[in-house]
This record gives structure tokens, C-alpha cells and sequence, in this order.
DNA sequence: TTCTAATCTAATAAC
DNA sequence: GTTATTAGATTAGT
């Protein structure tokens, strides 16, 4: 398990964060009056962390807007970066991936109902599994990708097995 | 251009052009009495179709349920399939691709600012853009994908270009 | 034709 | 084990 260090500073409040396209279009990058307070965040998928100071996060070559919900000061009296529980969970929404879909019984049997048939399924059925479903098309798309992938493995491994077995089949035999 | 030959032959009768996730999950594949009639079906990108009866079509290892417009014969009095103009397009609809979703300028604009900016954003601003751009979040998604593989074509040729020139100017020095 | 949206595979991250 | 994301290669629509 990953997780890297940001650095921050913060400079002026916000009522509640805020993650906004707007921000994110009106950033300006030149203010580097900087003190930084180490901030520990879990994810390793986005690349590494530069810093953040006081609506920005700097991800390599990548950048976030963010805004702080309070005014936090350290024992000089300089602004700090003190993340909330709820600035957290909103700043790893905003940065991180769509949350897991925990499928039903009843979906998955209807989605492995329709794989036997046909793994393919055209935009159209995509369509009406997800109506039928209550998913998104996308779910659906993404779920055949993976039953797919899942296939090809089971396939690989079990061809693997018979090669394994032959070879055994074959050792067998050489010691009669 | 690649297309498909779909062979093809009716039984039963139906209002409209049917095709539902029931009839796959329903679908009996134990009834091989056919006289078939060649359809080109393009759509090279779902492997080879090998047949369709009156509301199957077989597509290698995959398959998916139709049912005809109207009951047709060929000159022997046997069913025939003589697929409809809307049958053909629904047909196709179930079979094929996403429609292709055409950005307008100012969604490219946004996209464009935002991808200088974050050329992954995480699932919250994809979100976000969704809601601002009216479009949906898997959009794009698949547009930051495709921008990202632009990017880094692009960047391969210029990378090309630089030594192409670097060569060229060094075949200039010999020649002095 | 060129550009780019959509799709696929394979690998990998995350939970 | 299974869902989500990525890069990279293709296919195909305008």
C-alpha cells in the first residue's frame, strides 16, 4: 500500500470546499510565497502529489482547485493546511475513481445469462440491460470488458493445466 | 471496407421488429430446419455473423434474438427473410456502436481548458463537467482518453520530426 | 482524407 | 475475486 506526502499552504476560507470547474478554469499559478505542511493522502493511482497550497494541488504535471473550509494557522501564526474529515472524503472523490458498483444476485445472473449468449452485445442491448437493470449503459459495457477478460484468463489457465497435465501423463510413462 | 453475409430464413409473425433481453434469455437454439437467404450486414466489428433464423442471429460463439416485421416468401412459398427498412435500422442499433456523440465548440473549449490543466481528472470533476456540459460523466471520460492518445501522438511526431531534422542537417554539414 | 468518437485487449490498481 | 482505469491499437462516423 502507496501513499504519498503533499505539501501545503494555505491562504484565504471558504464557507464549505469547493471543487469547481470554474476554479479549476480560473487557476493562476504564479504565487509561489510558500509555506508547506505535509499532508498524507491514499492514492497512489494519480501519480505523485507536488503540493497544494491554498486552492491548488499539483500532481506532476497535473493540478487540482480545491478551497479550504477553514482558516488554520500554526504556532507562527502562518496559515496551515488542517483538512477536515468531510475536505478529505470530498478531495479524494474529487481526485480519485468512480466508487466500486456492487452488483445484485439478480444482476450479475442476468448479465452471465446474457454473456453465455452473446459477449458482445451492441449499444442497443448495452441499452436495455441498464434500463432493465437500473445501471448505466456504461456499467454494462465495462462489465462485459471485464467478463471478457476473465474468460480469455480462465481459458489460458486451463489450457495451461492440460499442457501441465500432459507433461505428467508423459513422466508417467517414462517411468514404467 | 469489410462486410458480412448473414444467412436467414422466417417462421412466426410479429408487429414490429422485437428484441429483448427475454427473448435472449429465452432463446431454445434446437430447431436447425431452415432455408436460408443471404443479408449483408455491415458490421465488421462484432466478428462474423454465420446465421440468422426467424429470431436468432448466430455471430461465431456470440448470438442475439430479432423478431420480423412482416412474414415473407420466396417464390417456392417458403418464408424468407426480407428485412424492412426500420428493421434494418433497429437491427443495427443492436448490433452496432454508441451513436457518435458530436461536441459542440464551446464543450471542446471547456474540455480543452480543463485538460491543460488535469488531463485525468478524477471521477468527482468528470462528474462535474458531466453536470455543466450536459453531457454524461462516461463521455467524458472516453474524451480525456482519446485526447490523451492525441497528445502523445502528436508528441511522437514532433519527437520524429526533431530527429528527421537533427539528420538532415547533419547530411548538410558533410556535404561542406 | 483527416480527425476523432467508440470499441477492444491486456495489464494493473483498488477495494 | 471483481470493478475501475489506463495505454495502445483499431474501427468507423462526419
Amino acid at each position: 500500500m502507496a501513499s504519498s506526502v503533499v505539501s501545503c499552504q494555505i491562504r484565504r476560507v471558504e464557507a464549505r470546499p469547493v471543487f469547481t470547474i470554474d476554479h479549476i478554469l480560473g487557476l493562476d499559478l504564479n504565487r509561489p510565497e510558500l509555506r508547506t505542511v505535509p499532508l498524507k493522502l491514499y492514492r497512489p493511482w494519480a501519480g505523485k502529489i507536488l503540493f497544494v497550497s491554498n486552492h491548488t494541488i499539483l500532481n506532476g504535471e497535473h493540478l487540482l482547485m480545491i478551497k479550504q473550509k477553514e482558516d488554520a494557522h500554526d504556532f507562527n501564526g502562518k496559515p496551515q493546511f488542517r483538512p477536515t474529515e468531510s475536505f478529505s472524503r470530498t478531495l479524494n472523490w474529487y481526485i480519485g475513481r468512480r466508487p466500486r458498483t456492487a452488483f445484485s444476485n439478480e444482476q450479475i445472473e442476468v448479465l452471465e445469462s446474457v454473456f453465455l449468449i452473446n459477449s458482445y452485445p451492441g449499444i442497443g442491448i448495452r441499452e436495455e440491460l441498464a434500463q432493465r437493470l437500473l445501471l448505466d449503459e456504461d456499467r454494462i459495457q465495462i462489465w462485459f470488458q471485464n467478463r471478457r477478460a476473465k474468460l480469455k484468463r480462465s481459458h489460458r489457465e486451463s489450457q495451461f493445466l492440460m499442457v501441465k497435465k500432459s507433461i505428467g501423463d508423459l513422466e508417467e510413462k517414462e517411468e514404467e
